[in-house]
DNA sequence: TGGTTTAACCAAATCGATTTGGGTGTATAG
DNA sequence: CTATACACCCAAATCGATTTGGTTAAACCA
């Protein structure tokens, strides 16, 4: 016990109960003088700044979170299922967005904690202490918004989440005018029949590519060809859905496939059909990402500006938990087209 | 004030005195029945847990955490500078561990925020609430880890800390043994002289990487060219590097160079002097993230296991913070050569 | 029967901050 | 010369758990 003072390394780091003594005032004025809160001679405020910095005074950060209530903790998570957003390419969209949101969210002075897609998760998030979350492209009824929202906590999406009565604030990623850079793109690369492939969940950004490509067919007089595969089952679910779909139209010579893990089961697909990329089908992807650039050929894709998007989803979010009056959209940057070899005209 | 019973939304959530009111016991009791601790009647422990979910009673994790002493949160961090491990293709060494290693700690119940390299990161490093650290390739007396040192954390590293009289626990990444796969693969590839491209801080992937390197050059008679490009000028350092390398040896038909950022400039650079990849030189890098994939050839590189190192490394750092008597080394996996274009035999 | 264990439980201290609700003493107004 | 205001400061309550140091009563032992 007496080997507190005696021994030399644990040094009981010191309190506020250690500064105000040092100082000779109370812990109420140390607290006061060191949060610039209160009324203090403005003398006695610099001496206890002094002193705190002297005797190396870092406030206990439990301490002040179990007093404040605040734990200055967010989390980013995604709705994509394991297959799309982890396993063994686990770089993707969600991996692009937390280096930057991390970034911006220790800006903020809050840390960022990832909640990767798995199993597991659904038990641990209520051990997170956290003050609030971004979701990445929720779908509608997402439990892990619920289970979050059950907990009071703060919650953003990036991308809207859809066909809710009261949607979560958001970062809208215009999916519609994303989409239609793709498609405008494909068909002047000389694209007479273009298909559609996207997911089966009820995911906002389907929702919007799928009423641009409607426009779109209905605007060029092309057929609406539209598969939707599962997202659990990534890649492989990808490349059925394209089979299937070739096996009906064989006039297909493009393909938009925005999740780029159908877009790449897409491309094996095809290529394990005699059918060569780009020459009999060109094949476009939303994501850019190391799926889509280390796929053979490369694929088109379309720059998101994730860096942009996920600065906007914490600030987003940062509104939301001080102000408590934030706003319920913030629209990302237009998406610019990146040109690759999976869509060079023939 | 009194809103508190009437308004809808806020009900307090159910804290333990609450939970001990309702059973009609001490406080005592409930933490101890809920915890499987101290002496309670099998029959009262099972009713106190009954009514604690009944309640929806969950522990404030502040409070636990204030008294407990823990925060259950560590940190990642690189050491490498932010023009190598972040800037625009942020997809690099750090994420891809982080991936896997957020969710190894999940497992354990810790969660694991992400300090990416950043300027501002040095203050906010102390105000995070977290038990320990896992520091990626730190140089010596890297300030991080001082800083992490100072609170009387446990850090852990991947990759050895070099030149340290007590290096930190860390993952071994063999960085020797990888080396020589690079360099045997060059020279059956056909390579004559080959040149080593490393980065000029004091880290111990580059001291193995150079150690084995000089026994390779020695055992086959060949001159030993070793370059150094300064980290923080990325690849930009990488290409000028290798611009005076080639000036000075134009024999030089092959480059290792581990930093996946140098060996995508030195390609740049090769190829801006009119020389090409490989026929006229090889490159040869480490990392294979998304530089190598999307490079211009694609570069060959090596698969380090990733996943099973930041597995190991959550697992080594769990070992220290909670028994204290952790295994000081754990070695990862062997690494695997994944050959491609840039090392293609002319 | 008197003394010691042991099971079951609890009141209060504790962790280290912030915040509430005063308590002084001096200046200003009436 | 008394009110009122204000600047400055502090003791104690508070956040919600865990832990310490008991008390009580029944069981056990010689």
């Amino acid at each position: 016990m007496n080997d507190r003072k005696t021994s030399l390394k644990p040094t009981r780091r010191p309190t506020i109960a250690d500064v105000a003594e040092a100082a000779g005032v109370s812990r109420t004025t140390v607290s006061h003088a060191l949060n610039d809160r209160g009324q203090v001679d403005p003398r006695t405020r610099e001496r206890v700044k002094t002193i705190a910095a002297s005797l190396g005074y870092r406030p206990n950060l439990r301490a002040q979170r179990l007093r404040t209530g605040r734990s200055n903790c967010i989390a980013l998570l995604s709705s994509m299922p394991f297959a799309v957003a982890g396993g063994p390419s686990r770089l993707g969209f969600m991996m692009e967005i937390a280096a930057t949101a991390t970034e911006a969210a220790l800006k903020q002075g809050l840390a960022l904690v990832l909640v990767p897609p798995m199993r597991e998760a659904r038990g641990l998030l209520d051990e997170l202490d956290i003050d609030g979350a971004v979701i990445i492209e929720p779908v509608a009824n997402d439990p892990q918004v619920e289970q979050l929202q059950r907990r009071g906590l703060d919650v953003i999406s990036i991308g809207r989440q859809p066909a809710m009565s009261r949607a979560l604030p958001y970062v809208d990623l215009q999916g519609g005018a994303t989409g239609r850079l793709l498609l405008d793109h494909l068909r002047h690369q000389g694209a007479r029949q273009v298909a559609l492939l996207i997911g089966g969940q009820p995911r906002h950004s389907y929702v919007d590519v799928e009423r641009t490509y409607r426009e779109f067919c209905d605007e060029l007089g092309m057929a609406c060809l539209i598969a939707k595969a599962d997202e659990a089952g990534g890649e492989a679910a990808g490349g059925a859905a394209c089979r299937a779909l070739l096996a009906k139209h064989p006039e297909i010579d493009a393909i938009c496939a925005p999740v780029d893990a159908f877009a790449v089961g897409a491309v094996a697909a095809l290529q394990s059909l005699g059918l060569s990329v780009p020459d009999d089908v060109m094949v476009a992807t939303r994501y850019d990402g190391l799926r889509a650039r280390s796929c053979t050929p490369p694929l088109t894709a379309v720059n998101l500006h994730l860096e942009e998007v996920s600065r906007l989803a914490i600030e987003l979010l940062f509104e939301h938990i001080s102000d408590k009056d934030g706003r319920a959209v913030v629209r990302a940057p237009a998406a610019e087209l990146i040109a690759r070899e999976s869509t060079r005209a023939g």
